[in-house]
Formats: C-alpha cells, sequence, structure tokens
DNA sequence: ACCTGAACACCGTTCAAGT
DNA sequence: ACCTGAACACCGTTCAAGT
C-alpha cells in the first residue's frame, strides 16, 4: 500500500474539480475582504467562510487551520514586493550606487504605499510564527538580486555583497512596516523615502571595500546599458 | 454624588491592601513565567491566573483584559530599555559622533541580547495594538535624549536632529527586534553590532549639516566632561 | 470529489456569592 | 476590600452525514 501514513500535516487536497477551484479563489478573496474591512482581530474562520459563502468545514478542507489562510494572503504581498524589488534590480543594473540606491528605495516606499492598507492589516500577522518565516524567506529571496546588483556597481566594490542586502532588506523592510502600523503618521511617505535613501546610501559608503583597478570612483554613471 | 458614570473602560482599581499588592506582583511574575515557559500562543488569563494562585476573577479585578496583562510586561521591558538608552546618552555626552553611535549602539545591542528570551517571547505582541502604542510611546521618549547628545556632539552639526533621532530608534528598535526573533540566526550579536554601527554612523554622516564655525571637524574628541 | 453544520474543547470576560 | 468559580459568548477545528 502506498504511504498510508497519518492525515496529519498535510497541507490540503489541491482542488481537481472546477467548484473546489472557485472555492479556494473565493476564501483568498474573502480573505482580503475580511482583513481590510474588519481587520486581523476579527479575522476568524467562520467570518472568512461566511463572506465567501461555503461552510467552515470547506475552508480547512484547504487550509489545515487559521494561519495558513492568513499565511496565502501575507504570501501573495510578499511576492508581489518581491516582484517590485527583481524588477528594479535588472532596470538599474551597472549603474552607480547612488542611482541604485535611490531607485531601489523609491520603487519600494512607492509600492508599499500602493498597498498601504494591506500592509496595515498584515502588521499584526507578519510578527507569528508563520508570518515571520514568510518574512524570512522573503528576504532571503530579495537579498540575491540586491547583492547581485550590488555587485554591478559601477562605481563600488563590496566585499559579502550578500550580507550586506540581506541586512538591508531586513532593515528597511522593518523600518517601513514599523512607520505604517504607526497610526499618529509620524512618518509620510517622502520623509520616510528621503530618510531610507541616506541610510541605505550611508551604510553603504561606510561598508564599502577600497576601489580594486578597473573600477572608477566618484564618476559619471558609466554608460553601460540596462540589462535588456 | 460623585461621578456616577459606567465603570467601562477604568483601568480597574489599584491595589490598597497588602494582600491585593502581592496579588498584582504574583500576576506580574506569573505573566513573565507563562511567557518565558510556555510562549505568546499560550499566554492565557486562565494560565496566568493559576500560574500566580489565584482565580481568573481576580486577575481581571487588577487588568481590564488580556492585553493589558501583556502590555504590563511590555511596558517593563521597554522601560529597562529606554533607562540604558538615557544613562548612555548621559554619558557620552559632547563626544565625537563616532564614539557617540558606537557607544550608544554597543550598549543597546548588549542590553537586547541580555534579555533575548524575554525580547524573542514579545515579538508578536509588540505588534498587536496596545504593544505598537508601547513601542512608539518608547521611541518617542528614546529619540529626546538622542536628538539631545546629536545636538552635543562635537565634531558634527545637525539640522532637525530630533527627526534624526527618532528614525535611529525606530530603525534600529525594529531590525534588533526581527534579527532577534529570526529562529535561523541569521545574524548574531556581533555581527549585528557592527552593521548598526555602520549603518547610523553612515545615516548621520549623509544627514550632516555642513559645519559651522566653532565646531571642528576629524579631531580628537573634544575634551569635554561628560555629564556628572 | 466536494460540501455541510452540529459538536467539542478551549478561551476571554463577567458577576453573583462569598470572606 | 478582595477573592472565587460557575456561566456565557465566541472561536478554532473535526467529522459523520450528505450530494
Amino acid at each position: 500500500m502506498p504511504t498510508p501514513g497519518p492525515t496529519q500535516i498535510r497541507p490540503r487536497k489541491q482542488p481537481v474539480q472546477a467548484r473546489s477551484a472557485s472555492t479556494v479563489a473565493a476564501l483568498h478573496e474573502a480573505s482580503i475582504q475580511v482583513l481590510l474591512s474588519a481587520g486581523y482581530r476579527k479575522f476568524t474562520t467562520t467570518r472568512v467562510a461566511a463572506r465567501a459563502g461555503v461552510s467552515v468545514g470547506s475552508l480547512y478542507q484547504y487550509f489545515p487551520n487559521r494561519e495558513a489562510l492568513i499565511a496565502a494572503v501575507i504570501e501573495r504581498h510578499l511576492d508581489e514586493m518581491l516582484g517590485i524589488v527583481e524588477q528594479r534590480c535588472r532596470e538599474f543594473r551597472g549603474r552607480a550606487l547612488q542611482e541604485i540606491v535611490y531607485g531601489l528605495v523609491d520603487a519600494v516606499v512607492a509600492a508599499k504605499w500602493e498597498r498601504i492598507e494591506i500592509s496595515r492589516a498584515l502588521h499584526e500577522p507578519l510578527a507569528e510564527v508563520r508570518g515571520a518565516e514568510c518574512v524570512h524567506s522573503t528576504a532571503l529571496k530579495m537579498a540575491a538580486p540586491l547583492a547581485e546588483i550590488l555587485d554591478s556597481c559601477c562605481d563600488a566594490t563590496f566585499d559579502d555583497a550578500h550580507r550586506l542586502a540581506l541586512l538591508i532588506v531586513i532593515s528597511c523592510s522593518s523600518l517601513m512596516q514599523t512607520a505604517i502600523a504607526d497610526t499618529t503618521d509620524s512618518f509620510d511617505k517622502e520623509i520616510l523615502r528621503a530618510h531610507m535613501r541616506a541610510m541605505v546610501l550611508g551604510y553603504l559608503r561606510e561598508m564599502r571595500a577600497p576601489m580594486p583597478a578597473g573600477k572608477t570612483s566618484s564618476q559619471m554613471p558609466a554608460n553601460v546599458a540596462p540589462l535588456r
């Protein structure tokens, strides 16, 4: 007999029929709606199921528990942010350090503010176990292209670019998240953008390795065509 | 009759007899023990009350709800961190920028790591509404002495030191919190300390105002006696 | 293959009854 | 003044019964 093991932590069945696929889609959509309209405190399996127009039992057929449900929303959101970073990293490849930093910071801040409602609603679950895992794995995925673009930079060199990249990603993410969650609005978008630019640039300038031959410092951004 | 209003959101009575004072102390202690031994997921009013050796009813006589209970632990922890910052700010008054930054970063990182267990356990509640409020008000309280020491710096000048200070506090706090909550240990204490030094120093160098007459740049730390 | 909803265990909070 | 603990409402999760 094939794998008679207990049904324990299996990530639940995948939808195979049409109606079940639409059930999953409805649950996804309902999750976001409940989050936006009621907030995480009222993010209840019964409430989400009701909003999706299905029974709780159906919900548990596709999501093993409440955390997995919220994790789905988190993952979608973080994947969007990852996409922005990856795209901008391709665009700014080979440019000067300041251009790279400004371009990336601006893109990320803009993207985050476009999703400010959902970002706010996700603040609490992001700190829970499952959410923190998603955050960490996304940070690792973002650090890769960022490390690459740092290495491609035409006017600076770094030792251990990957570690620098990871720290920048974590630092900027947590800063933006805290700023967005702050209901007193101590930092608006423009102020945060300006300070994040200075913080990342200042950090990288502090950390850059002595220039080797072949890279020219303090020059015009070399005429390297951006990738594709 | 004096204030016949409803008993709604009153922060509960203060202990006036000896036994009730000890009940509050026991609840405080039990909260920390439950948090450390069972984690926030199992931080239950019934569990805390049982651990403290009192009934749930007693708990609700002094804490209006579960959030207020965890908030008490959060506040104590953040107050300790605030104390460290205030003390170090007094010690490093008038020193050079790099000395100030290194001294403060080192002190804060060391203090946080001495409380790493409770810091980890508090990661989730820190993101909840009540916790975020505590974090924000503590950040404001920390920014004040930090702004002052930045203004006292003997080899750099800043416009709007308070805003810089607030952003540094928020940035460093959230970075440390994320690093500590990370169970995969991507950043150990020493690495984080080194990077935080560079990040804060780089940021401030990027943000410093042009030197006015009267402050000397790139000098030995002027022989200014630290306060008291 | 998928859906339903009653049922169970557990938790936050209250309140009448005690000392 | 303070404590107790049963009671209530609500939530996460399961599972026998359906189509």
